[in-house]
DNA sequence: GAGTTACAGTGACTTTTGTTACAGATGGTT
DNA sequence: AACCATCTGTAACAAAAGTCACTGTAACTC
């Protein structure tokens, strides 16, 4: 585990060390489901490498996107589904090839008493997921598809640093909560403006 | 201040004490502001009679609602933002005449400390109010406008112990973030189908 | 290189919501 | 009663998004 990547704590080496004391370490491949809707939560994730994204998963199995999980960061809804012994919301999947530090619930009260600076990473991360998931609902209530879909462009391709993804239509509708045509019809509209250029699984930015 | 609406502390009449102690409260009026968008957080509130509705603001002045805050509840919003000198991302307004009880931001660290249950309230509302996005999310993303509105009527029947409500259909459809005239239409087909009864500033469910 | 599968492009149509504009109703005020 | 502000009902239209059906095409398999 790199311990480095724990950048949040790098004010305190102790609490890092006692981290990837009691956490154990997993991989994941993209792609890879990571916490599924209704699964009951033992271990709290901390993001080591990669990325994760969180999705909301209607009844009738749409989704939609909430946010990313960066390297540093963890997913704070399990933080609180785990303290209260609750099942998960929301569906976690690893967007690319990442790695996780997995600490257990039953720890985590002691590190709250022992460690000042958990609390405060626990606080910074909730504001946090809450002006993402405002953000969220800004976006869906009052954005047109197209500023949405170039929105999450651009939030992806600054997650890949890179200028080009290898995504299908059919993922990006996904994740916006919307139907393959629908995006087809709006990239091609966004190739003509030169805003983007198309290509089998792949969308460059421009 | 009425103690005992401090409900959620009522395992421990020491904190609620100290809560009516270093706290003041002050009342507000039907539709009264009680926080502005980007205002500075210097306390942090607590319902103790009446509620409050928290909604989200557009740049371009559309607005959405997101949760309505009933007693013995705390806006989270202005917990973190206080906490970390933000400002507000939302904007607070009496759903009816309210009492709340503000407790100065500078003092809150000090009860973390020395009232464990106080952190446990804080934990457990953050967990109430992002399940509460979430739904938001949902509902914005996934359903139509007539479930919508009736999903709106209910949740405000069910706040005020009522199934007639005093509103405008202009006041419903801000609510939602849509027009005035998309909630008349709207209300006048749930008429028809014999789901509510209308009146001029009046709403009642059947 | 033939076949297969997943992906992308496109047209035609429907549904839902937003927009504009105006008429009528309601309730309070003078 | 006449007046006025506010609220509500409705029609007609526009825009956005969803749905269906089908074609073409790229990449991979055998």
């Amino acid at each position: 585990m790199e311990l480095n990547t724990l950048s949040e704590f790098k004010s305190s080496k102790e609490l890092r060390e006692k981290l990837a004391d009691i956490g154990f370490a997993k991989t994941f491949d993209e792609g890879e489901t990571i916490l599924n809707e209704n699964a009951y939560i033992k271990a709290i994730p901390i993001v080591t490498k990669g990325s994760i994204k969180v999705m909301r998963t209607d009844e009738d199995g749409r989704e939609i996107l909430l946010y990313y999980i960066k390297p540093g960061e963890s997913c704070i809804m399990s933080f609180l589904g785990g303290i209260h012994q609750d099942t998960s919301k929301v569906k976690a999947i690893a967007e690319e090839d990442t790695e996780i530090l997995f600490i257990p619930i039953d720890k985590v009260g002691l590190l709250i008493k022992d460690y000042p600076e958990w609390l405060d990473f626990i606080f910074r991360l909730y504001h946090k997921r809450f002006e993402e998931l405002l953000e969220v609902v800004n976006a869906v209530a009052f954005k047109k598809m197209d500023e949405r879909l170039l929105n999450l462009l651009q939030k992806k391709c600054e997650l890949m640093s890179s200028n080009t993804l290898s995504v299908t239509h059919e993922q990006l509708a996904n994740e916006l909560g919307t139907a393959r045509v629908v995006v087809s019809r709006l990239l091609k509209h966004m190739e003509d403006q030169g805003l983007v250029k198309l290509g089998r699984n792949k969308v460059s930015l421009i």
